[in-house]
DNA sequence: AAAATATAATCAGTATACTGAATATCAGTA
DNA sequence: TACTGATATTCAGTATACTGATTATATTTT
């Protein structure tokens, strides 16, 4: 920038992210609700239906999150009764996180509602766009690794 | 979803839109820290620089976010001496924020960082592409209005 | 084996972001 | 004018997300 002013915070693509991801944020959270559950809660869930047995560290992976977030986030996943942390054998400063009774009961229903809300979430684009639109998500989340 | 397990977490649009977001926030937070400023932060004083001399809810609708977000915002912002909070006498209940003049001798140096960070981060697609997403980000943030 | 290093989780502290309740003030009406 | 409802902000409480320090345990090096 020389001398004028050319900078629009509008129209900055980390501002449009923030709101674009923040809408659907709020959204999702309206629709667990009924669940007692919140977005990361379930996106924590999503992952240990997909593989359970793993440790805070590796679901942070998953996740893309921090130790202490990951932390909370299974604590209170615990709290509710869906995940249990068990010290591993093999590496006691480790937990594995399983996948309750009342864990797995759940599976089903919130796949579905999930399943739903991105359905109707990519609903206002074409296929085309909506595949653009992820590949480019993808491109930003793994850009210089 | 019928019978079998169709949900895919890693490439649900909440998830994707939301790991973009946190990974393009912490870029941008990390290049604020000289500044002692939080992306946030510096998104309020982004509009009070293009118009100062409004109230917390109108501030609060330019950023997309809740009276009670704004009200922590910019009292860290007026610990930090960059905005003052003066009563409108028009109307008692509400606040007035004004940029001081510690707070316009940040807004070149600033406004230049956030201008080099959303450049480099739309350096990865093409103009073509670029437009296309912030288009589709708009898309996103006023469906349903 | 002892020392140094690395790793997994937790704790303390801060900032964002929300909900719902409370407070103060304003505007329109009975 | 007193009452009713609306509005701007603040307060209390919870959840996410981070940094940096601490603790406990593993691994590697000397």
């Amino acid at each position: 920038m020389g001398e004028g002013v050319i900078f629009d915070i509008e129209d900055a693509l980390g501002f449009l992210l923030a709101k674009a991801h923040k809408k659907a944020f709020n959204e999702f959270k309206t629709r667990l609700e009924p669940y007692h559950l919140t977005p990361p809660q379930f996106v924590a869930m999503a992952f240990l239906w997909k593989k359970d047995g793993i440790s805070q560290i590796q679901l942070g992976e998953l996740m893309h999150a921090d130790r202490t977030t990951i932390g909370g986030i299974v604590e209170r996943l615990e709290k509710l009764g869906l995940i249990k942390r068990k010290v591993n054998p093999a590496d006691r400063r480790a937990c594995i996180l399983y996948v309750t009774e009342k864990g797995w009961s759940l599976r089903k229903e919130l796949e579905r509602v999930a399943f739903e809300f991105n359905k109707n979430l990519g609903m206002i684009f074409s296929p085309e766009e909506l595949s653009a639109l992820k590949a480019m998500l993808r491109r930003i989340i793994y850009r210089g690794k």
